[in-house]
DNA sequence: TGACAAAATTGGAACGTTCCAATTATTTTG
DNA sequence: CAAAATAATTGGAACGTTCCAATTTTGTCA
């Protein structure tokens, strides 16, 4: 029942030619003959071959392995997965294969998936890293000259290219547009304030409240798991406040839903009584009622894009470390209110 | 800058033994002598080895790759992230690695991915097959006595194990929750017709009915993309009948987070109005507002019984095909209206 | 101490491919 | 038609590991 391995060898008996051949073959060489290259093939197909990339990669040394290892830090955030989908997308069609993992923000996890994706040989590496990353963990990769793509978050210090989105400019967008709506007290809700990810939309946050004139007072600022159910308790916090905000941006979509969810339980109709606004737009964005107002970074768009630029590291054999910033662009839907509630709160002034 | 391969050839010579010494050490035999293998495992470190699996995997034919293959048809819907989470946590524990790839229900780039995964030397492969995949898909994997196990959706005639939910039990348990809360005209939302998953809730909701003595309508069962655009879709055909339901199963909790979406866009409250039942028990079912009646799959626990199954099946080396049908249980939360709505409905009547 | 057993170590072949240099077959050219 | 050029094919070495059988070292016992 268990079937023999069908090598290039078989191949090469069954059709009369020499292996190198069936290897030239196989390479879609220009150098070996029409009829002998047609030839080969029916064998192949014929005798079921499958090709061997282990022994191929390991005879040559420089050439790559096609496999492209992927880890995130959160896979249940769909977030991250639609940024896998994304690089996937990519990845396939350029004749890769992606070793996903997940490390749920584990640093061990992560360094083991990693430690096991280098044994593989992977060609190249694209990291959302976990909390508390240190350069010293890339280290050995970029030392062995594997390309390193970092994205979402950065490691300071570490020299690897990094695709980031403009977090302090949409941060700044949103609030700026929510005072814009006559807001005074604009809260910031969720995320682990230990992360840079969360000091940039802070940043932008801040600056956008000083430009529009309005105190940041330090307790409107109100961390939280990245989560929906993190998103519920960050507002149930805010609106406990002896100052109640009347407006919120939220670190990011999930803890927005959360924070739609909070607002219901207590009889709060987001969007109406409450401003909310996200950060990301996941798919779930657009359809969610009220549709969610929120800074937009396209995570499957960031995702191919963090995908060509890995592969175009591989290509160039030599990696200098780019740091891009993707733009990002506010989406106004229903959440934070229409410009109609804006005349109506102004007409009550 | 490009570093040579460390070998284990260059850990002997360090070391002062021979190669097969190393190797040795490296699969941590007990044949080695306690002062030698800390000897190597010194300079193994010192050198910054990495050991190479791939010239291991082709030396020893026999062996495992620890490489294992998992295809989901759409890892957008978070059901499916969960379910790869799960998977990926038994996998990595196992010391494996997974290939994780998106099909978007693309017959082509399924076969084009398990192929590319084939070559990779997969020793297993877990597949949630997109729709139209035929048995004739999985023979050359079986064939070559590749382990492959079906989660979610079956393959009619395909001999390989299988994993899915009991989708007839739990549609039966949700329409019978529903009828007992007084409702008479449930319909059915969501879901492609020509899935397997989707006949069979089918057949436990129209069971179901009868055994409420309720009639079955052909058109109350609305079929839709099985995402939450779709299940806006559904819902709002839904309303648009001469008859209006009461109260719907949802083809899975996406369509139903859509279901609820179309009903606040006619100004009708889930789980008051309109009760609304989901599938999957996502991680979101339990924070939505209002929480989602659904039953609960646990995605992620499947997946990790999933991956326990084929890692039997790898290790036993033979494999007996194995359906597995998983228990599911009906999650009574906000949306399908409570016992004391119960009460004030059969008091209207 | 010599004989034997047990423990530890070792060199070489093998896995399936690609690359190189060399060879053979075919075509072109003067 | 011979010589040169070009096209097509080929055998053998190499990649980094594991396995096997053989060898060397160490330990035990009479």
């Amino acid at each position: 029942m268990v079937k023999e391995r069908v090598t290039v060898i078989d191949i090469a008996r069954a059709a009369g030619v020499s292996k190198s051949t069936v290897s030239l073959v196989l390479q879609a060489s220009p150098l070996v003959n029409e009829t002998t290259r047609a030839k080969v093939n029916v064998v192949i197909r014929e005798l079921g071959y499958v090709y061997n990339r282990g022994a191929a990669n390991l005879r040559q040394s420089n050439a790559k392995s096609k496999i492209i290892g992927v880890v995130v830090n959160d896979l249940t955030n769909s977030f991250f997965a639609e940024l896998a989908v994304g690089i996937d997308m990519v990845v396939q069609s350029a004749g890769y294969v992606q070793f996903l993992a997940n490390t749920g923000e584990s640093l061990d996890r992560q360094r083991e998936v990693i430690a096991s994706m280098r044994e593989h040989g992977i060609s190249g590496l694209i990291l959302s890293p976990a909390r508390g990353t240190e350069a010293s963990d890339l280290k050995p990769l970029v030392a062995a000259g594997i390309p390193v793509v970092n994205v979402v978050r950065q490691v300071v210090g570490a020299k690897v290219s990094s695709l980031i989105s403009d977090n302090q400019a949409g941060a700044h967008a949103a609030v700026t547009h929510l005072a814009g709506l006559g807001h005074r007290r604009i809260a910031f809700l969720g995320g682990f304030p230990d992360t840079a990810v969360f000091s940039e939309r802070l940043q932008g946050y801040r600056d956008a409240l000083i430009d529009a004139g309005l105190e940041a007072s330090e307790n409107l600022v109100i961390g939280s798991a990245p989560s929906r159910a993190g998103g519920v308790a960050a507002v149930e916090r805010a609106l406990s406040l002896a100052v109640q905000p009347t407006a919120a941006l939220c670190f990011n979509d999930a803890v927005a839903f959360g924070a739609c969810d909070g607002l219901r339980a207590r009889r709060l109709e987001p969007g109406v009584d409450f401003a909310v606004v996200g950060f990301d737009d996941v798919i779930e964005a657009k359809t969610a009622v009220p549709a969610l107002t929120t800074v937009s970074v396209d995570p499957q768009g960031m995702g191919r894009r963090t995908a060509q630029l890995l592969l175009k590291q591989i290509n160039a054999g030599k990696a200098d470390a780019e740091a891009i910033v993707g733009s990002v662009r506010l989406v106004i839907r229903q959440s934070c209110g229409s410009a109609a509630d804006k005349r109506e709160r102004l007409a009550l002034i």
